[in-house]
DNA sequence: TTGTAAGCGTTATCAT
DNA sequence: ATGATAACGCTTACAA
């Protein structure tokens, strides 16, 4: 059995309550009593019982971290989330919480609130979430239950959720833009699912970059694949014959995974990127380094993002926020690389 | 403020006992009062207080996930982690725990102990942990004091740690082999660090296939990197002279990342993998897919080790181990693509 | 500056 | 089958 106070109390000649003091260093004291406790609780080895504090406290000290449970994943980035992840970890940890990872079984019914009512979890971040009802309904129960949250690389229209997002509507209008700088004409753009807000962003940022141009939008030019790296090789065969009829000369993805996988296809049947078709990704993840062309793509800062979604939930657990916090978007940056020069 | 028991004890006209008692299903209770207490429950939206009952519970219901901490991480495979994660929260979510991802610190001093002591977790799992003094000594502590964890990827030689464990000696052997099957004379290895059991394992595994193959071992046909790309790049230059003398014909790289560094710097050297020289990675990364030409390489069931620590861990938990459990090496898998054929 | 004691919301033992 | 009640180990008024 574990040692507590009491031992340490008795051994220093001291109150239990002036042991708890000494460890949370509250309340005046003197110094002399202070060193007697620290002694007597490093003589018996003493640590305080977190769940006891936990309890007393009412708070768990765990930031929950919610997170697409996906075995054998290769439909998002790992390293998406491995950055997120590393930059809440971060923050967390400068400010002596814990992490809870909570993986989300696309199966089981989305009940946030419990982990709350529970009192698992302070707080927590919600990581991959999709603009469906069913994802609404949970956020939204969370927010009227007052349970402070935060979503990041998501925003959902018409609602005031906490929110870390980056500036992907302009990501893409650069991308796009620097296609056409680079003389292409017809920038077809393959796209993932429109649940996603970041899927909306970069459409958004699309158009506006063809706009500019003076370049028409085209529907037929837009092409709608799942983020994963097969459902970009899936769209090869009807990119390919647009490139082929000189229809299209260029294709932002968005994502590096679908990129990759449309530029491997495309490869397959002899189209090769560069001269024939510009191609930006969006991510810089690994593979865009990797693969031969390089891989022009769109820098996310994805560990800031994670850093800062954790520190603004923090902020508001010390009830440093005044209610609202800006909720700017985090700045991307473009990356030329070998697929979109000639 | 919370709901609790009393409040649904009230309602329900029974003692607060008997409310624990049905939510924890234990004893014999009238099928009426049951229900009367699940619709009081019910109807105030009670949930039990988990930090509560974790107190006296004396148990916090927590895995401790220890991993390195890795800010824009290039070291370790991320995709590495992310499987042995999913495949520790599979089991854990299945037997009703939770995760507590705990970042190491490079810096801090390794006092996995603390985390058993304060209550925070009730056993944890190691990974990315090295044989070094430090590592070791924070390990056996955790033993001495009788708590228990999990290692994966990684054994500690003279210990009795509980460990998950790839067959990576069979891996390499199989790697190397084929190699020598299909041709090659003169075999390099580009491996990672020693402290790592893995590396040693490789080793082994490389000397074995040598020897079968009736290939003497030539220690200067050994190179170390530290499992990133940089590293494998770095190597290009002085392998790449092997190459082109004709003294190495094959390389086996301890990881794909090194593989794909080392085959990115000598393509820049004007050597191709493939006819010019033969090249095996090991882990089955997304890397390895993408690279072209692709990369044989060897697939270790990341997933099922973090799936099968978990469940040893909690199955020692539920006390049903016997003291040992069998510490099998997991079975690996070869895998030939491009860059090892002719 | 320190001690006393009332919570915190459970679990689990012992009666009844 | 159910009720009382003592832990669990701490935080935090309130008193002294």
């Amino acid at each position: 059995m574990a040692i507590s106070r009491k031992e340490v109390a008795r051994l220093a000649g001291v109150s239990e309550a002036t042991v708890s003091r000494v460890f949370n260093n509250v309340g005046p004291m003197k110094e002399e009593t202070r060193e007697r406790v620290l002694q007597a609780a490093e003589q018996v080895g003493y640590v305080p019982n977190a769940l006891a504090q936990q309890l007393a406290r009412k708070k768990s000290g765990n930031i929950g971290v919610i997170l697409p449970f996906v075995p054998k994943v290769h439909l998002f980035s790992t390293y998406y989330f491995s950055e997120i992840l590393s930059g809440i970890g971060e923050a967390a940890n400068r400010s002596g919480y814990n992490l809870l990872l909570i993986f989300r079984e696309p199966s089981d019914a989305k009940d946030y609130s419990m982990l709350f009512r529970t009192q698992k979890i302070d707080a927590c971040i919600v990581l991959g979430a999709r603009d469906v009802p069913e994802e609404r309904a949970a956020l939204e129960q969370l927010q009227a239950e007052g349970h402070p949250f935060c979503l990041v690389n998501q925003r959902f229209d018409g609602t005031s959720f906490m929110t870390v997002d980056a500036d992907h509507a302009a990501g893409s209008r650069e991308a796009v833009r620097h296609l056409i700088a680079s003389g292409r004409r017809s920038v077809a753009f393959l796209n993932g699912p429109a649940e996603y807000s970041s899927s909306r962003d970069r459409l958004a940022g699309y158009r506006t970059a063809l706009r500019e141009s003076g370049i028409g939008y085209r529907e037929e030019l837009v092409f709608v694949g799942n983020y994963s790296r097969k459902s970009g090789y899936e769209q090869a065969e009807l990119i390919g014959e647009r490139i082929r009829s000189g229809e299209v000369d260029a294709v932002f993805a968005a994502n590096d995974r679908m990129a990759i996988g449309l530029m491997q296809g495309l490869k397959e049947l002899g189209i090769e990127p560069g001269e024939r078709y510009g191609l930006v990704g969006y991510d810089n993840s690994d593979g865009s380094r990797i693969i031969s062309p390089t891989l022009s793509t769109v820098e996310v800062p994805f560990y800031e993002m994670g850093r800062l979604a954790a520190e603004k939930l923090l902020k508001e657990e010390r009830k440093e926020a005044d209610g609202q916090q800006e909720d700017s978007l985090l700045p991307i940056r473009f990356l030329a690389r070998e697929t979109s020069t000639f």
